[in-house]
DNA sequence: TAGCAAAACGTCTTAATGACACTTAGTAAT
DNA sequence: ATTACTAAGTGTCATTAAGACGTTTTGCTA
């Protein structure tokens, strides 16, 4: 990463970003793959992130972060919480590591998580950072990572499924234009259970939060499917009142 | 505050706390006193903090600070997030303060901010650390803090009433015994307005995380209330399930 | 033109919510 | 002792949401 030599940075706290893509078929994390090669299976994989500057608040790293990476702004982001346990940088194999990345690579860092979601068909890699060492993980795929990623992943899609359960946020994850059982599909794989085809439907269409668009999918061996898009203006409407009862 | 000399400070990095109190008729926060004067009407109050050191993760120190302030141990304490606005410390007024408590005034600190949820009545306060400078104030009351403090608490007063929609956190600021009445009464002041009666206790009791006890208020100019306990197995239970309809 | 595959659609049963008013148990005052 | 006061405690009905379940439709392909 190109690092401006004018700014400071501050050595005690960095920022990692746990990004969910959807490809309308499965969930999966943005992960990126150390230089040099690893015995662990998976432990060369870790979350993209960095330290922060003395001059950027958090929200500004974690932007940066994403965009020095995938090219990508505006994308939905959100805080998930700092981690700091005192062995999080203490294994051999991150330390080892560590030490060719960082010039204090003993100091203590906290890092401040965050999670991201991205439409991942709207999502061009730029060549230079990601194509080299960054890839789409399967979430399932995903079982041990560097440092304390690991654990920082699994409260990410923990919160993820606990948030859909009160915000419609899974929208971010799709293009504008989906279909209803692109929708569905993504609510399973997020929840992780099935979910009735024609309840679902009635709930979202309930909530008012899709529009019907006059457009169907075209090429498909079978009945098309009709194309909708997010009702930005119902979707603030809910996120203000609350919307309690969004469960399945 | 006692501090060990041994022990290395992380002078960029500190916790704030959020602790809530009920005492059966309003809901209020503890804030601390600055000890030299100010002009400013609320100014003077902030929220009880410290640095954190080098070898304790946040939530030790959060406990730590919740401990030396209040003497309670064994509270609930949940991390809010962290706050790291660029401006965050440079209000004048916080400046001359924080001359005189840091010995670098002017670096840049983030902080993570908890909340806290505490029995009022079980409270004991530390005479030495407590009594002089610190206060239960209604939240109502609560205008402007020092630092960013007010954005804080609103921040975790805004997390306070969203987290009891879905989990019955709400026990927490209550006695063991206490009748359905003053969980009533708790509901209503988190949530800022007025739920049915006999709607909540239905609810309540369907659920099942309150045992009637065979136990009456005693003295009370009318009817006395029966007493209640919470159900800590079937509290667990709710948990782990989830329990998407909570809400009201 | 027959067959295939996924989309689209409706009903019924059960459970939860929200709105609403009177009776009861104890204390305090006369 | 009777009366008055205060907050506790209780039930029903109407509306809305949830969950379970199978058949028809559309467009492509062979």
């Amino acid at each position: 990463m190109k690092h401006n030599n004018q700014r400071k940075l501050n050595t005690g706290i960095s920022v990692d970003c746990v990004i969910f893509g959807f490809d309308l078929e499965e969930l999966k994390v943005l992960l990126i793959q150390r230089k040099t090669a690893q015995k662990a299976p998976d432990s060369r994989f870790s979350l993209p992130g960095d330290l922060i500057y003395n001059d950027e608040t958090l929200d500004e790293a974690a932007i940066r972060v994403l965009k020095e990476l995938t090219g990508l702004e505006n994308i939905y982001l959100e805080q998930l919480g700092a981690f700091s346990a005192l062995d999080r940088l203490s294994k051999i194999e991150d330390k080892i590591w560590l030490e060719s990345i960082r010039e204090q690579p003993n100091e203590r860092v906290i890092t401040i998580a965050y999670f991201a979601l991205v439409n991942l068909n709207s999502f061009h890699p730029s060549p230079a950072n990601f194509a080299t060492s960054a890839s789409w993980r399967p979430i399932q795929n995903v079982t041990s990572l560097a440092f304390d990623h690991h654990e920082i992943f699994e409260s990410a899609h923990q919160q993820l499924k606990a948030k859909l359960q009160t915000q419609p946020i899974g929208f971010n994850l799709l293009p504008d234009k989906f279909t209803l059982s692109q929708l569905h599909k993504l609510y399973e794989a997020i929840v992780g259970k099935e979910l009735d085809k024609r309840n679902f439907r009635r709930k979202m269409i309930k909530l008012d939060i899709v529009k019907k668009l006059e457009e169907k999918q075209v090429g498909v061996p079978h009945k098309p499917s009709n194309f909708y898009e997010f009702n930005q203006k119902n979707y603030q409407k809910l996120l203000k009142e609350g919307f309690d009862n969004f469960g399945f």
